[in-house]
Formats: C-alpha cells, sequence, structure tokens
DNA sequence: AGCCGGAAGTGAACCGGTAAAGTAGTAGTT
DNA sequence: AACTACTACTTTACCGGTTCACTTCCGGCT
C-alpha cells in the first residue's frame, strides 16, 4: 500500500528493475544499449509503478520541447464564429498528434502582444516553433521574430511572410476563378466584400479581383474592405444593395460574412440568388445549412493545418525550409449563385 | 559582438550583474532579498543580455506549472462550427493571461484518448491543471482521473462531474423558462432537438423539458436527441416538421442546429415564426446573422470560460475548490419566435 | 592464449533554474 | 561592548531527466 505515494521519478524505477537511470532513460527513447529483456523488465516496472518521464526534466537535458505556440490576434467574439481557426487547429493537431506533440494557444489583441508572447515563449523554452497566421503589409512580427530566431512557419503568400517559409493558398487564382465563373453567368456588375485593408491575404484578393474585373472588362465593380464579422459583412452588403446600379454578384472573403449577407437580402425582399448571387470563401458547414445552400470557393481547412504543422516540424528539425503551396480553392456551385434575372 | 550567442543563461546575467544567480532569481521572482539599486541593475543586464528565465528550468525546481490542459472531444469537423468553443477559450484565455499561464489544447476522439491524453500531461507534469468539459452518463475520466488525481475544474452540473468542482448553468431552470415563454405565447406543440443522448448536460435539460411539459399540462411533446452538428438539427427539424401534428415551436440545444433548422423551415416554405417559432441556445452573434434573427437563451460564454479558469485556479494552488454556478442562461427574443398562426 | 570488437550497462557531469540554510554587515538596544 | 534583529546576499543542494565517457562481459578469430 504506497500510503501516500509523492511522486514516482526515473531512480524508483531504475532501482526497483535493478538497473542504473541512464539504462531506463535509454529504454524509454528506444536507444540502442539495453537488452531487450531489461528493457522489458524496465516497462514492466514503470507501469507498475505509475511512471512516465517528467517531461519538463527531459526537455531540460534534451533541450527540445514537444509543444508549438500559435497565437491568434482577432477579437475573441469573432474567432469564435469563424469556422476557420478551429478547423484550421483541428488539422494542425491530427500531425502534432502523431508526434505527440502539444499545441500551446494563445489568443492576442494585438501584434505587439503577440511579439512579446513569442519573444517570452522562445526565449523562455516553452515551444520549439511556432505558427504565424494573419500577416498585415509591414508586418511588425517579421523582423521582431526573425531577430530572435524564432523556428516558424507562416501561412500566408510568400510575398508577405518576410522569408518565413510559408503554407499557402493560390488565392489570386481562385479569386480569378470565382469572377469568371459569375460573369460567365452573365454577371457584370460583381462586388467583393473583404477583409481588414492591411491584412496581406485580401490585399492580394483584392488586387486579383480588380485584375479579373479588367480583364473581363466590367467596370463599375465594386470592393468594400471591412472586418471578418458578421455583422460588418452585413453592414457592407446593405450598403451595396442599396446602391441604385446595386451588384448581381457579391463575393466574399469568408463564410460568416456570406451567411450575413443572405440574410441581408432576405430582409431587404431580394431573392437569392436571381436578384443577387452570393459566393462565398473557405466553405465551412455553414455554408450547407442555409437556404439556399451557399455556394464557395471552397478549399481543405483541416488538411491545409496538418500541412502547416508539418512543415514546421521540417524547419523545427532543420530537415525543410521551403515554403509550399497547397492546393487553389476550388469552386463549388450551390444554390446561391446562378444568372441574374433578365 | 557576441558572434553566436549560444544561449544565455542566468549564471551569465549573474556574472555581468555581480552578483550571484541566486541574487538574479529573487529579483526575477519578485522576492525580498535584494535591494532596489541591484535589483534595477540585474534586470538592466538581463534585458542587454536579451534573457528571460528558462521556463523549463524553472518549472522543473520550482514543481510548478503555468500551463492548464483542456482537451475536446468532438469530431473537427463539427467544433469548426460551434462557435461555443471559440468563445469559451477566449474567455479561459482571458483569465490566464493574467496569470501568464498558457492553455495547451487538444482535440481527441474519444474518451479513452483524452483519458491517456491527461494521463500524460499529469505524470509529465506538463499541466499543472485541466479543464473537463462534455460530461457523459458514467463518464470513465471521473475515476481515471481522480486516480491519478489532477486537479480539474469540470464544466457541467455538479451531480455529473463525479465530484470534480464544477462550473455550471441551471440549464434545468433555462429549459423551464424556454418552455414557459413559447406555451405563453399560445404554442401548446413544443419540440426540443437536443444533443446525443448520453451526454450529461443534454439529459438535464430533456428531463428538464418533460416536466415543464408535464407542469403545463402540454402532451404530444417530442423530443429528438441528435448530434450537435448543423446537419444533424437539420435532419431532426425536417423529421418533426414533417409529422402530421407538427410542432409550432422548436428548442434547440445549439445555434447551429438552429441556424439549420430555420434554413429548413424555409426550404419546406414555412415562415418563422408564424408557421413554426424557432429558439436556439448559446446565442453567439450567428443568432443576429440570419433573417429573422434567432430567439435565443442566451449566456455569455466568454465570462463562463472566465469562471472556469478562476476556479481551477482555485483547485490548483489549494485556495478554493467549490463548485460554482454561473448566471442561468436568459431568454432574449427576437425575430424567431411569435404567436402560431390561427 | 591473446587480442579484438561489440553489446550491455554504469556513473558522473550536466541542463538552467529554485529554495533553504548560511554569512556578512549594519543598526538598534540595553 | 555584547547581544539581537534585519537586510542583502552567497552557497549549496536539489529538481528529474539525458548524455557520454568508460567499464564489463562475452564470443569469435588467429
Amino acid at each position: 500500500m504506497n500510503q501516500a505515494s509523492p511522486r514516482v521519478t526515473i531512480n524508483d524505477v531504475a532501482a526497483r528493475a535493478g538497473v542504473s537511470k541512464g539504462a531506463v532513460s535509454m529504454a524509454f527513447n528506444n536507444r540502442p544499449g539495453v537488452s531487450q529483456a531489461t528493457r522489458r523488465r524496465i516497462f514492466e516496472v514503470a507501469s507498475e509503478l505509475g511512471w512516465s518521464p517528467h517531461q519538463t526534466a527531459r526537455s531540460l537535458s534534451s533541450r527540445r520541447v514537444d509543444i508549438v505556440g500559435l497565437a491568434i490576434c482577432r477579437p475573441a467574439r469573432l474567432l469564435g464564429l469563424e469556422p476557420f481557426y478551429m478547423e484550421f487547429i483541428s488539422g494542425i493537431e491530427s500531425v502534432l498528434a502523431e508526434r505527440s506533440c502539444s499545441l500551446l494557444l494563445r489568443l492576442v489583441r494585438d501584434l505587439r502582444e503577440e511579439i512579446t508572447l513569442y519573444e517570452g515563449w522562445w526565449r523562455g523554452k516553452m515551444i520549439g516553433g511556432a505558427i504565424l497566421v494573419d500577416f498585415h503589409d509591414d508586418d511588425p512580427r517579421v523582423p521582431a521574430l526573425r531577430a530572435i530566431r524564432l523556428p516558424a512557419v507562416a501561412v500566408g503568400h510568400p510575398s508577405l511572410t518576410g522569408g518565413f517559409p510559408s503554407v499557402w493558398t493560390d488565392d489570386a487564382t481562385a479569386v480569378a476563378e470565382a469572377v469568371r465563373y459569375l460573369a460567365a453567368l452573365g454577371h457584370r456588375r460583381i462586388a467583393r466584400v473583404g477583409g481588414p485593408a492591411g491584412l496581406g491575404h485580401s490585399g492580394i484578393r483584392r488586387a486579383a479581383f480588380e485584375a479579373a474585373m479588367a480583364e473581363l472588362g466590367l467596370g463599375g465593380r465594386r470592393q468594400v474592405a471591412t472586418g471578418f464579422a458578421g455583422e460588418e459583412g452585413a453592414r457592407a452588403t446593405h450598403g451595396l444593395l442599396l446602391t441604385p446600379d446595386r451588384p448581381t454578384a457579391i463575393v466574399y472573403d469568408n463564410d460568416i460574412m456570406a451567411v450575413a449577407g443572405a440574410a441581408v437580402a432576405a430582409e431587404m425582399g431580394l431573392t437569392v440568388p436571381d436578384d443577387v448571387s452570393l459566393l462565398a470563401w473557405d466553405d465551412s458547414q455553414l455554408c450547407r445549412l442555409t437556404h439556399p445552400p451557399l455556394s464557395a470557393m471552397s478549399h481543405d481547412v483541416h488538411q491545409f493545418g496538418g500541412e502547416v504543422a508539418r512543415a514546421l516540424f521540417g524547419v523545427i528539425d532543420g530537415s525543410c525550409g521551403e515554403s509550399l503551396r497547397v492546393p487553389t480553392p476550388s469552386l463549388t456551385p450551390r444554390g446561391s449563385t446562378g444568372p441574374p434575372r433578365r
């Protein structure tokens, strides 16, 4: 009866198995140097005693940490809504778990806080590497985190991530496809509701939209830069639909804004897609829960997260520091897009 | 020129500041024993050298960890949609950050995996405590995690959490309020679309619904136990609305299912709320993005998360191990509920 | 018999901090 | 002057692993 089993350490296991603690260590890191028989005995004793290696001690001496950090800088209320992140995180996890790594998550309010956080985590050796998201133009994280040599993978077009290896989707091509699709349906007044102006990928999409519209000879296009929140999407949609030559199709930068846009259209007595076509982005299940279901530029966010995690491992163990492009979001037409009413 | 500045440790700081490393340690943990002047000098040197204490080493000797664990066991795709969790997490974070703690997050597939994970985390001293969510009837986590003495706070009614201090909302009262509200509007055939049968809080709500209906003398009530996914909510709604004496009001267990329910109603040509009233639960912003906006039993999930974190600190430092009830979800009527059509 | 090589295992030195006991030095008390 | 009480440190022993140089032991080869 181990009445008070205070804390069992590698020493207890070693003693009980009749070996030195070095042997136990070797056994548990399956390194050569212990016979099969001894190895087995050590494992038996360990499970008998309910011992697992103390991660903290382990990483102190081995100088590797099985934790990666992720800071997300968006208002909390907004994050909850955005299906993207949870799915992204779950994708990351799925790969981390393979290596029994864990994810340290923090929601921050601004980039300064994010920088401070990463500095602390990295200098304090709490994390082995980090995942950086939501790049801005002239992102202050780039110089700050390069300076401390934080091993990191960025999410976003390589032109934005200032030298951090990145994983990205070809948003420009996807936007062009979206525009061409709507144009092919007969739309000529196409608008776009995008994320904040300073945000890198919003900028890319914005430019791509301009270019695609120009190429098709479609003037009068309108783009709105807003947040990512549903309410902002609603406001933007409202604004667009109240203009005299209102657009007959709207492309959104995420799901939430598109859903909000659909509600606004309904409220204004407009029929989707006859009066206005709506095209969402990301394509979470949310798109299938509305009526009509939303057409979307869809991509596999879960897998995307997985690739990011894999890339990070490449950076951490130095085996690979290349950027990686994952499949371009592809058009998934549903009920919310169609030819404009005559 | 520190060409290769390999790693600066407390020793370097101590040496450079002309004190012992003990002094540096005291200064950085603002403990008495160093004069203001020395303290200041130590900080100067530290920032000059870009040193922060090595968290791993620190927690090895001080035997405290500034990390708390959270495992969530729901299908990934589903999690992304559920606004609840992100908001909950952000609430937790807001309190953790005050103590510069971090959150270790993991998504698991089943309770066995969750148990294994917590055991590993706790035995490996990776976490100082944990947050347990989604209790089931006879939850296997209870005996397993009590056995290893994991400091934890549970989310859910104390009757479910097997002795773990818990933070909970009075769902039973809220359900009763919901039912009485709908009955007062004139509804007599009220249905409920709930979460999985085995899930603790679903059970509580289910029983409360039964009781409230019985009390009002309303028979013919119907409850469906399903998942939490939108599609499941849609299917359940579909089923309910196709019955001959279809309900005139439906209460959902979360936002997503209610949104999906609204789409189903629209698809079937039913008007909300005239033909059918819909009442959501949790009340994320999603409820305000549909048309009509969804009435909901709303509560402050962000704050709820915060209380959970605070309770966990109480458990970890032994100052408090009491369960805590936070405000009961309150009715927020919007456009999706109204009197039934004559 | 003597030598070599490899497998199995030991022991001690770390990793970078914290904590607690010990030491000056200084001021106040009687 | 001797004793006490503090403050401001220093010293030293951990915390619980990993790593690496070094010993043993054993079989095979010449």
